[in-house]
DNA sequence: GTTAATGCAAAGCATTTGCACACGT
DNA sequence: ACGTGTGCAAATGCTTTGCATTAAC
């Protein structure tokens, strides 16, 4: 009998493979593989981490068809990108707690000053075994500025 | 008649001389040029733009010292640094709302699920104008992991 | 005068791109 | 068969490093 987490993981395979179909997109190998790697690990992989996983079954895979791939999940809506949107570090003189406003269309980002943001907890059980020393709440939009733009596309 | 940004830029750069003394931190010109450059905006400007924002007055700066400064400034705690720590993308297929905890020690990232952090909204009026879409919390600390080993320099 | 900081050029990584070949539909 | 996807290798962009020179204390 398939437990829960087989039966989600072929949920998402399914899910993968409509995906997909309504976005034209073919389904080559490296992307099934690629998708497998990522849905069986709950750790947020580098692109080298899932490069690894699955060279082991593929033989002969690119680094860049990983890189390639990653992005496409991400824009079809299947997977998710964590990091600084432009690769590049942001310095900030302000040391006290406070929260970011990263604008999705031009890269800033602005400072949140908002006591009531300042004191959260997350609830007893659901933290997994980890000790918190801090955190932060990035938000994502548009600025006063790109708002008022046109979208101009690249 | 000083302004209230005027009184706490001052206020800035002499804690800048105290906490360099304290450290034994040499006081030299581009580190001065450098923090006054990064505590006179709030845009959490990248290298680069601190590097555009010195090189007008100091001539013949070097992009490195800008890299190695700010650095500086992080470790003895007058500046933050926004990005992700390893200037690695990482990659996830969960696409539903959740938050990170992100070990400082080992770079992992792991999911955190709580419904009760899932419905944040900044106060009225403390938001600068900005359309928010959406935000994610990430919580830094040690993993179990971590906090078993001893610290390992490197 | 010592020691630490800077500037330069070269090296390091992560990521992207151009182009020919291979595969999915 | 057609067009998209992949692999390779080279290019790009941000960041770091080694080493000689310069400046702060």
């Amino acid at each position: 009998m398939k437990n829960d987490l087989q039966r989600s993981y072929d949920l998402k395979r399914k899910e993968l493979e409509t995906v997909c179909r309504s976005n034209g997109l073919a389904l080559t190998i490296q992307r099934r593989a690629i998708f497998d790697a990522l849905a069986s690990r709950t750790d947020h992989p580098t692109v080298d981490q899932v490069y690894e996983d699955i060279s082991e079954k593929l033989k002969g895979v690119s680094r860049t068809t990983v890189y390639r791939v990653l992005e496409t999940f991400v824009s079809i809506g299947v997977a998710t990108k964590i990091s600084n949107p432009e690769s590049k570090a942001r310095f900030d003189a302000d040391t006290k707690r406070h929260h970011h406003l990263t604008c999705i269309a031009c890269g800033k980002v602005l400072d949140l000053h908002d006591p009531t943001l300042d004191n959260l907890v997350p609830r007893e059980g659901k933290i997994p075994d980890f000790d918190i020393l801090d955190y932060s709440i990035t938000f994502t939009g548009i600025c006063s500025g790109c708002r008022k733009k046109p979208l101009n596309k690249h």
